[in-house]
Formats: structure tokens, C-alpha cells, sequence
DNA sequence: GGATGTGAAGTCGTTCACAGCT
DNA sequence: AGCTGTGAACGACTTCACATCC
């Protein structure tokens, strides 16, 4: 909507938008603060300014990603990380020279892949704090230990495998596959 | 647990695996029919393929891949996918001679990048029920309708972008930026 | 004895409806 | 005049607690 040069927008709008009811697009914004001007609407520039201070997103995060195999490296690629004010700053595999090859080559921005047993130092140097595991399932825990080890506190887990962390630490999953199959039992009825 | 040999599980085994309340998981299996034995808990074996079967996992779903860069090579590479009843039948591409070489030489088994123009004709020829997505997002809506028209009721969308389908289409997104987010949301306290 | 299946109770989140501002 | 912010009503989901059955 900033884009297209649209000033101000209504909670009825969002709602629209989103698929919700307009009720609840004020109770979650309220929630936070008040961001509103009653009578007029919510300003486009300012919401998402506030949005983006509440979500985080008003800083640079810095990323390892651990695991430079297929998926690895389509992250790796995914530029939009840029937009979003997150940048993937070290990557890390347990055999870097067969990667290495792999990467480059698609890449503009080179990455440098770097052997794991090295996270916890250059986590530390370069103050990484959201690690992304696309490793095999199997090396899933193992790496989650040595990103918390590094006390790297983020974890994005991409291996279809359950992985705990200490208190203070936290670990998003993105399982797709679980996705499948809610959309197959859709399908199936 | 099935690999470990256990025969039997309770439902408090299995919440405390979950991370959930032990009613939740005897109310929602219940919700499907009778699956336990009272004083006993739930056969492994039959619990598995009771839950195959309310998902629609006991077939073989035939899938399409739409937009072959790095994401959609991971995708074809991904080998779960076949335990899992999933399997990737046709892949197609705006630019098929491009990608051709850069996924034969990764694959065992070999999938023939098409035109994306001939998604129709080989959807229906190969009875393909699940489409996913992994274009650019600025093409995802365009081969969202592709997929419609070609009959595919079940889209698994991986471009960060809006998708639309008519009533009787199922659209899931996997939006990892969108968890990423909330990665960052929960860091930042 | 012991764990399931399930009404009843409790908790949480959503929606309504309107007072309060601009 | 119109839209936000929010208490109150509502609805949905979760948890409790126990009757039921192996």
C-alpha cells in the first residue's frame, strides 16, 4: 500500500486484506499500543514503521546458515532476505571444498563456506544471532547444540526433525511437509 | 517408535512427545473414531495407520513442480518425499533447456523439466492432484491459474506472494520469511 | 488396576457494539 | 460523520475429572 502511494488505511481494509475481521485487526494493533487516529484510520507510513519496530525488524539480523546442500543453497540464493533486513553472514558445512564449487558459481554475493567446527568462533567475531539448520535430519540436534553452545539464541530448523534447546533459547520449525499433509487431508474430503 | 519395536503407546507418552495435554490427544484422535483400548493405551502399529489413512496418506499423491531455480531443485532432490507417499511426477519451467543440466547432474532419478505450457495436458495425463509452487513470486499467481485450469485442486505455494483459488482449490502457503519474523518478534523480549 | 473416551467446567480468543476522539 | 479502542457477550477450544471398559 506504501508503494501505491495510499496514506491512510482502515481497520476494515486490513481486515479485507487478511482474511480476518476488523475487530480483531484494532484488538491486536491496540494490543501493542495506539497507533490509530479514530474517525481517520490507520497512516500507512507510520503503521508499518510500528510494525516493523514491533516485530524487530528495525535492525540488521545477522544469520548462519549450517548445511550447504540443495536447500542450503537456495537459501543461500533467496535474495528477498535483503529486503527483510536479514542477511545470511556465514555459512557452514562439515565439507566445505565440495560446496564450495557448487555455490559459487550461482552466486553474486559469495558466501564463503566455512567447516562447522568453526561456528562458535565466527558466530561469536561476526555477533550471529539467528542460526539456519539445513542440514539432514539425522545432524539436526548435533547442530542445534553447537549453535547453542555459540549462544546463537535463534534457531530456523528446516530438518524434518525434532530439536530441543535450554530455556532462552528458541527454535522455529519449518516443516513443509506437515503442510502437505494438511493440505492432502483437505484433498482427501 | 514403531522402528524401536514399542507396541504400545499411551496417550500421556504421547503428549509428553508432543508437548501437549494428554486430554487434547485422546480428544482429537476420538474425534475420528475409537483408536485406543481402555486400561491398555494405543496399539503403534494400528495408531499409524489409522492416522495414515484420516490424513490421506495411504496413496500415492502425484505432484507437479512449477519453476525449477534453487528452491525447486531442493524440492526435487528432496528424497522424503517418497518415504512419505509424496512423489514429484512432472516439473516444469518458463526456460526448461536452462535448468536441465543443472538438476540431471544431481539427480538419481531423473525428472524431465517441461514448458510450463504444457502443464494442463500433462496434469491430467499423469492424474497429478498437488501442485507446488517455486517461481519468483511476481509469477505465482499467473501459474496458480495454470493449475486451476488444469484441473489441480491442491497448490503447496513457496513464493512469498498472495495466491487466490476458487472455491474447491486448496491453496497452503510455506512462507518461512513469515517465521522468521516471529523468530525475530521473540528474540527481540 | 489403569488408560481410554467424554460430559462438564474452565480458559482463551474472537466478535459485537458502542463510547470516545478527531 | 466516521473510525478507533475496548468492555461485554459470545463462541471455541482446552483441561478436568470420572464413568467406562479392557
Amino acid at each position: 500500500m506504501e508503494e501505491k502511494g495510499e496514506k491512510v488505511v482502515s481497520s476494515a481494509q486490513l481486515a479485507n486484506k487478511c482474511m480476518v475481521n476488523a475487530a480483531q485487526v484494532r484488538k491486536d494493533l491496540a494490543y501493542f499500543g495506539e497507533f490509530g487516529i479514530r474517525g481517520v484510520g490507520y497512516f500507512v507510513k507510520d503503521l508499518l514503521n510500528d510494525i516493523k519496530r514491533i516485530l524487530g525488524l528495525n535492525k540488521e539480523w545477522k544469520m548462519a546458515l549450517i548445511g550447504v546442500g540443495n536447500l542450503g543453497s537456495a537459501l543461500l540464493s533467496y535474495k528477498d532476505f535483503l529486503k527483510l533486513n536479514y542477511n545470511i553472514v556465514a555459512a557452514f558445512d562439515i565439507d566445505p571444498p565440495k560446496v564450495i564449487g557448487r555455490i559459487s558459481e550461482k552466486l553474486g554475493k559469495p558466501v564463503e563456506v566455512l567447516h562447522i567446527n568453526r561456528i562458535k568462533e565466527v558466530a561469536k567475531e561476526r555477533k550471529i544471532e539467528i542460526g539456519l539448520i539445513a542440514t539432514p535430519p539425522s545432524e539436526a540436534q548435533r547442530v542445534a547444540d553447537l549453535l547453542v553452545e555459540a549462544e546463537v539464541k535463534g534457531i530456523l530448523n528446516f530438518a524434518p526433525a525434532q530439536v530441543t534447546v535450554p530455556e532462552g533459547y528458541v527454535v522455529k520449525d519449518v516443516f513443509f511437509t506437515t503442510i502437505l499433509d494438511n493440505l492432502a487431508y483437505l484433498l482427501s474430503n
